[in-house]
DNA sequence: ATTATATATGAATAATTGTTCATATATTCA
DNA sequence: TGAATATATGAACAATTATTCATATATAAT
């Protein structure tokens, strides 16, 4: 209930001041929230796995995720303004790739989580 | 445009079917997507970031996370139902532990994510 | 027992966001 | 140049979700 004043002083502020320490800073937060948000959405998520296995143009994306064109576009926009794909034009077709190698090891991971048997 | 005609089959449909599967079964995305989910709010990352140090009580995560006790108890919900955190009463208090060793190796590759120059 | 402290939770609200529909832009081909 | 194909994007809509407020439950202390 309370915010401000401790009565509960049990293990003391110094577990507080301690935790808040080791914490990251609040930008930093945000930016790894920010990476585990953009892979958060199956569409996305489905686009940047199809990816991994190498460049594909838009068409194609369409159809491994089996989504629209322009549902498929959006999420193209939304990865490319994070810099987690990036385009080239290759005529009259728009192949994407990743930009981030760092995502790999973020889906490794995650992939990692899902084949426990804990669930 | 379209999306079942495909008057585009520059290099085939090979290239989809095989995208297709190398991909996660979609009951699988789906499970990773969650996983990523649950670490994309900034409060439920902070929570999560705290634990990873040790035990923490209701009252010690409001306080490092500085939001509300609230807000703290009820990302701590979706936590615990999501098997990320698992909860033990200590007398009067209720201390907070992770549940899932893999989130370490998940947000590590976050934060490894963060410190690279690219941004 | 009564009071105070610690945590949990339901309902309401506000904000974010993914999709769809329509349309615009860009490139190729006839 | 004009038609067709490929991609992008704005607006509207629906759904999800994080927070707040009020209150309920649980434990401890007096």
């Amino acid at each position: 209930m309370q915010k401000e004043s401790c009565a509960h002083n049990h293990a003391h502020e110094a577990v507080v001041a301690r935790a808040k320490e080791e914490i990251l800073l609040p930008s930093d937060v945000e930016k790894v929230c920010k990476i585990f948000q953009l892979l958060s959405d199956p569409s996305r998520l489905k686009i940047v796995l199809a990816l991994l296995n190498g460049e594909l143009c838009v068409y194609h994306l369409t159809e491994v995720c089996e989504g629209t064109q322009s549902a498929v576009s959006h999420q193209l926009r939304i990865l490319r303004d994070n810099h987690i794909v990036k385009s080239r034009r290759q005529g009259k077709f728009v192949e994407y790739s990743i930009a981030d190698n760092h995502v790999r090891g973020i889906i490794e991971m995650g992939v990692q989580h899902l084949q426990c048997a804990e669930h």
